[in-house]
RNA sequence: GGGCUUGUAGCUCAGGUGGUUAGAGCGCUACACUGAUAAUGUAGAGGUCCGUGGUUCGAGUCCACGCAGGCCCA
């Protein structure tokens, strides 16, 4: 048995039996060997975190990567891929703190960072095994054996040099963010602090209404003339006045509608011009003092003490008009020293409360920094007794001494003690400064406002927005160039590429690397308390550096004994580094003193660095670049392909580009300076619902009991070709049986079929000696021309990147083509004739060459979606043929279909007439198969012709091509054709019907359309035939030539017979059926009856038999007799003899109208 | 709140540059086939193409504004 035939078998069990066999001849490192010295296709692995069990998404994502790298080798790539291992982060300290029982205030305290760190890389590692066997189970391809894992010293040391070679260019540096703060705990809070529960309470704060006061210049001149009057302001409201000190600039929304309004200013009954949001002006203004004009006698009768002020509208503009705006500094206790205090536009403004102004103080307010720095604005800070910048607040929550009026003051009212603030003389600080600008004309509402507020999980008191120090990289100093450099990466989809990565990079902000964590990669800054700083790039420089800090502090002994420890320190961290031991984490790195050039100590700053910069370093540090393999790196960048969710793009795809373009940059290397070329961000997995899967919700799938269920293959399947990569996919598990049955069903049953016949005509491909493509039937060269066209197509999806689409392809052509049209009509010759000499007829071989070169192309194409069973059905498919194929170098030599080689497109095989051809004879079959069922004629039943009406020479000739197979498919004698020159058609039988051809009248008749279709549809017989003959007609109606073309001319029916047509093609049958016909319809049952009757009785398909027929019927009979040879041809009986009376042995049998009555035994 | 994205049959999805009758598979119903048979074929039912406006002779397709879901950011 050259074919392995198989019964019942699971796609799991294909797998694992696939997956052992490549265990057991290392077929993923074969893969990657053969290819050596082949030009390499780079793939990087983004790292997943090993501290939590793998999901389905993962076999998703996994997927597509593994599709094109296999892809790509079967193109003759060398496609190496090293696995890794993101090991640090937020995450992971979470996990280690709930399972400990401790928050991060224990750390250092009831646990040490030593111990907690360990812990953490217990943790991090701790599914490792689970993400393993999954990868093994899935069949994705990637070199676990020697991944990169990112707590390694030797991946941190590669980051510190990036890092230093950053701050040697002045791209590193230190600056602020604003972030949650509490002055009384005198520690930042994490989101995640924020984010506990009870932390924002309801809170009564004093708000005032500012009026800034507006300067006259060329961009405010249109206000100052409409209002007639200089006293214009802006108002802005605040729920926390103690900021406005800190004023530097107004932000207004650019599409917002604003007004100028006269009125009076409520404590000082000042006649002033406002400004304010359009919608919130009832807000502020009482609709009872609305007039409609400026000159209104209100505004003269309004006395102060009046309860209700008048106002008017002076005009209405959008805020981008504002844009540019100069006013006068609130309160100008601290001058700037750029120039500030002007209007500036922000996305964040909204009209739901205050004026739709927002008053803007860098530093104190996350938003107000971000656009302040985006439109040059300055902060308001003062410097300290060392000379660097602080805000006008300090770490306690008081005023620095520069706020005259109200220095030492605390900013929130809760940071005074109980009995401060039970004083009945008691003011908070907001109430003293809404008092300062009412007196100073400078305030148009203060009132008390209820709204909630953050607050210290730990001292229940406010806490404030505060600028706390962090590290940053200035990648807005090369924001052009990352906008530039993205223009040449492939995104797919497009879409994330220009829009959501695109609008990122156009709106970047420095990044901010710093956090303050425990694990994770330290930032390798040493600095002074002076402000004297080392970045070290290495941990040979550190401890270089350590050693000779060492013999410093060694000489300076006597003047700063207190030194002592800290040479001990560095004394023992320089030993374990000399015995391999040195880990380079927390608590160990920060023990390192070093000295400065002027003799002072530096400790390290305190912060490790954004995890993110860990994995978008991957490109050098998972080779330990520049320290070691500069070959293998310089070989390896930048990536040909990743692929991540798109969740990542401002994560890894950007981190990657980002470090990737200021290195690039930096080095002048303008080609090396982007880190990916092609790129397929994917969507997410939700559950059938399409919602999120969650543990919590229990809608999540467990990958691995998917994979053991339905295996591998249709569940990778089922995946990329329901949806495209990046869409959302809703995962139903209905949708991978119904691939199973689909699709590999489909295959496997054509497999079977070409093994049984195949095996039984001990058949095996003879790779030399093939049938000439010139002798091959027409059937045989069109599904030929087929597999050539898919190559084709499947190649160009792959190429772009488009699993799902090629992935479609194959399927159509496995199910459509291949299946049900070529191997059902094929399905005669494969066991007519089965020989008993060993030899095949040409026919016969050719017919197993074409279908056996069709299922090991599937294969190959198939093969990187589903790399289980593809393997399985190659190796079934040429295992019979290998040792001879390695002898002779054929395409079967290798021993798997991960090794071959891309089927080439063979151009002359390619035969698109035939391909026309065959398209319209299915159609026809179609078509004949719906008359025959509409009239309950069977297809058993011979009928004598099919009638096809042909517009044009060309139509005729394709479907004359394969009129012998459309005869033989739905069983009629002739195929007959009419043309425009057949008698039935110019004498007007045919109906015939027209239609407007829309597309082509478009541009001619445009507004006349409607008139122009109208009258097309009214034409005539006589009408169309004129226009048939002659090529023109002239509408009557419209005086309007129309031609041919602007038409679609279908024959609707031919009167006598059953028409059908659909999408212009028409055919007509003729159901007469004579005697004859009747008589092999009779002939071709019995034949049907004779072939059930074989298998009840469970003869071989090649036993001879003899039949015996019980004459109790003259039509029956008279059949039977007239069709004798091609009955005994058809069921190989050697003899059929018709009898009076079959007494006993007999089998009955009905059959429409009559009773069998017989005998079969074999010969 | 902003950016991006999705919305077509019960379900999953196709529908270059606008062309009048919107398709496929699954599921459902019926029939056929019975030498691929726990297969296969054919047919049928099933749609306010998310909504509202607009552009156009003509909109599932283009534009605007909404609604609903999703991701990221704030």
């Amino acid at each position: 048995m050259n074919y392995k035939q198989y019964d019942n078998l699971s796609y799991a069990s294909i797998a694992d039996e696939v997956l052992n066999h490549w265990k057991q001849t290392n077929a993923f490192e074969e893969s990657v060997r053969i290819r050596e010295g082949k030009p390499s296709f780079t793939f990087y692995e983004g790292p997943p975190s090993a501290n939590g069990a793998p999901g389905i998404h993962h076999v998703m994502a996994r997927t597509i990567k593994d599709i094109f790298c296999r892809y790509k080798t079967l193109r003759g790539f060398q496609v190496k891929r090293k696995g890794g291992w993101d090991t640090h982060g937020l995450p992971i300290e979470l996990q280690v703190e709930k399972e400990l029982g401790i928050t991060k205030e224990d750390i250092g305290k009831t646990i040490s960072v030593e111990e907690y760190n360990r812990k953490c890389r217990e943790t991090v590692m701790r599914f490792t095994d689970q993400w393993n066997d999954l990868t093994e189970k899935m069949g994705y391809w990637v070199d676990l054996e020697d991944p990169y894992i990112t707590y390694q010293n030797n991946y941190i040391e590669t980051l510190w040099q990036l890092l230093k070679r950053l701050y040697d260019k002045d791209l590193l540096y230190k600056g602020y963010t604003i972030q949650p703060f509490s002055p009384k705990a005198g520690t930042g809070l994490s989101s995640h602090e924020l984010n506990m529960p009870g932390t924002y309470k309801d809170v009564k704060d004093t708000t005032i209404v500012a009026m800034f006061k507006a300067k006259l210049t060329g961009k405010s001149g249109y206000l100052f003339d409409a209002a007639d009057s200089d006293n214009i302001y802006i108002l802005a409201w605040t729920t926390t006045p103690w900021t406005l000190p800190a004023n530097s600039a107004l932000t207004v929304g650019a599409n917002i509608d604003y007004v100028l309004v006269k009125t009076f200013n409520p404590y000082t009954h000042a006649l002033v011009n406002i400004v304010l949001a359009k919608n919130l002006v009832g807000r502020w203004l009482n609709e009872k003092g609305k007039v409609d004009n400026v000159n209104d006698p209100a505004f003269g009768a309004y006395q102060a003490g009046d309860k209700v002020q008048p106002w008017a509208v002076i005009m209405a503009f959008k805020g981008e008009h504002l844009e540019g705006i100069e006013y006068e500094q609130l309160l100008p206790y601290v001058q700037p020293e750029k120039p500030a205090f002007k209007v500036i536009l922000g996305d964040f403004v909204t009209t739901e409360d205050g004026t739709g102004v927002v008053h803007t103080s860098p530093t104190f307010g996350a938003d107000d920094f971000r656009v302040a720095q985006a439109n040059g604005i300055p902060a308001i800070m003062v410097r300290d007794e060392t000379g660097k910048e602080v805000p006008v607040v300090d770490r306690q929550g008081r005023f620095v001494n520069e706020i005259t009026d109200f220095a030492g003051r605390y900013v929130k009212e809760e940071y005074y003690s109980d009995e401060e603030r039970a004083d009945p003389e008691f003011r908070p600080t907001d109430v003293l400064i809404a008092i300062k600008l009412k007196e100073e004309g400078k305030a148009f509402r203060v009132e008390k406002y209820e709204h909630p507020y953050p607050h210290c999980w730990r001292t229940d008191k406010p806490v404030l927005y505060y600028p706390l120090d962090s590290w940053f990289i200035r990648t807005t100093a090369v924001k052009d160039r990352l906008v530039e450099l993205n223009k040449t990466i492939n995104w797919k989809p497009e879409s994330t590429g220009t829009g959501r990565f695109g609008n990122w990079l156009e709106n970047l902000v420095d990044w901010n690397l710093s956090r303050s964590r425990f694990w994770g990669t330290p930032l390798p800054i040493w600095r002074s308390e002076a402000g004297e700083e080392h970045c070290i790039g290495s941990v040979e420089e550190l401890i270089a550096l350590s050693e000779k800090a060492v013999e410093r502090m060694t000489a300076m002994l006597a003047e700063h004994p207190e030194y002592a420890p800290y040479i001990d320190q560095n004394q023992s961290l320089i030993q374990s580094f000399a015995q391999s031991q040195l880990d380079v984490h927390r608590p160990y790195v920060d023990r390192f003193v070093l000295v400065s050039e002027s003799g002072k100590l530096m400790f390290r700053e305190p912060d490790l660095i954004d995890v993110w910069f860990d994995s978008g370093a991957m490109p050098y540090a998972q080779w330990h670049y520049p320290f070691e393999n500069k070959e293998t790196f310089d070989k390896s960048f930048p990536a040909d392909f990743i692929s991540e969710g798109v969740d990542q793009t401002r994560g890894w795809f950007f981190t990657l580009h980002a470090i990737a373009g200021m290195l690039g940059t930096l080095d002048g290397n303008v080609d090396s300076s982007i880190a990916f070329k092609n790129v397929v961000s994917t969507g997410l997995v939700l559950d059938k619902n399409g919602n999120k899967m969650s543990k919590r919700l229990g809608n999540a799938i467990d990958p691995f009991r998917t994979l053991s269920t339905y295996g591998a293959d249709p569940t990778r399947w089922y995946m990329i070709t329901n949806a495209e990569p990046w869409e959302n996919l809703k995962f139903n598990l209905d949708g991978i049986g119904e691939v199973q049955r689909k699709f590999f069903g489909t295959l496997l049953n054509t497999y079977n079929f070409f093994a049984l016949y195949a095996n039984l005509d001990n058949y095996r491909i003879e790779q030399f000696d093939r049938v000439p493509y010139e002798r091959l039937t027409e059937l045989d060269r069109w599904i030929i021309s087929k597999l050539m066209t898919l190559v084709n197509e499947v190649t160009e999806q792959f190429e772009d990147y488009n699993p799902t689409k090629a992935g479609r392809l194959i399927q159509d052509f496995v199910c459509d083509q291949l299946s049900n049209w070529y191997v059902r009509l094929s399905r005669r010759r494969f066991w007519t004739g089965a020989s008993e000499t060993g030899e095949l007829t040409e026919d016969k071989r050719a017919a197993y060459e074409t279908l056996q070169h069709c299922l090991a192309t599937v294969a190959q194409l198939m093969s990187p979606i589903a790399p289980f069973f593809s393997d399985w059905l190659y190796r079934n498919l040429t295992e019979s043929v290998r040792e001879e194929s390695i002898e002779k170098d054929t395409p079967f030599k290798y021993d798997s279909v991960h090794f071959t080689e891309w089927h080439p497109v063979v151009t002359e095989w390619i035969d698109t007439e035939l391909e026309k051809s065959m398209a319209l004879a299915q159609n026809v079959c179609s078509l004949v198969h719906s008359l025959r069922k509409g009239h309950k004629i069977k297809v058993r039943q011979p009928l004598t012709k099919v009638l096809i009406p042909v517009l044009n020479a060309e139509t005729r000739g394709l479907i004359e091509h394969v009129a012998p197979i459309i005869q033989s498919e739905v069983n009629v004698r002739a195929v007959e054709f009419l043309d425009g020159t057949s008698a039935e058609a110019t004498s007007g039988i045919l109906k015939k019907k027209i239609k407007p051809n829309f597309k082509a009248l478009g541009p001619k008749f445009g507004k006349q359309m409607k008139d122009v279709a109208a009258a097309i549809t009214a034409m005539t017989a006589d009408d169309i035939a004129q226009l048939e003959q002659s090529g023109t007609f002239l509408l009557p109606s419209l005086n309007q030539p129309i031609t041919l073309a602007d038409t679609e001319i279908l024959t609707e029916d031919v009167p006598g017979w059953l028409v059908a047509s659909e999408g212009g093609l028409t055919v007509a049958l003729d159901v007469t059926i004579t005697d004859e016909l009747r008589q092999e319809g009779i002939a071709r049952d019995f034949v049907n009856r004779i072939q059930n009757l074989r298998k009840d009785s469970d003869f071989d398909v090649t036993d001879k038999i003899t039949i015996v027929l019980e004459r109790n019927n003259d039509t029956l009979a008279a059949a039977v007799e007239a069709n004798k040879a091609y009955i005994c041809q058809e069921v190989q009986a050697n003899s059929l003899e018709l009898v009076e009376n079959l007494n006993g042995g007999a089998s009955e049998i009905e059959m429409d109208e009559f009773l069998l009555r017989v005998a079969v035994a074999k010969a």
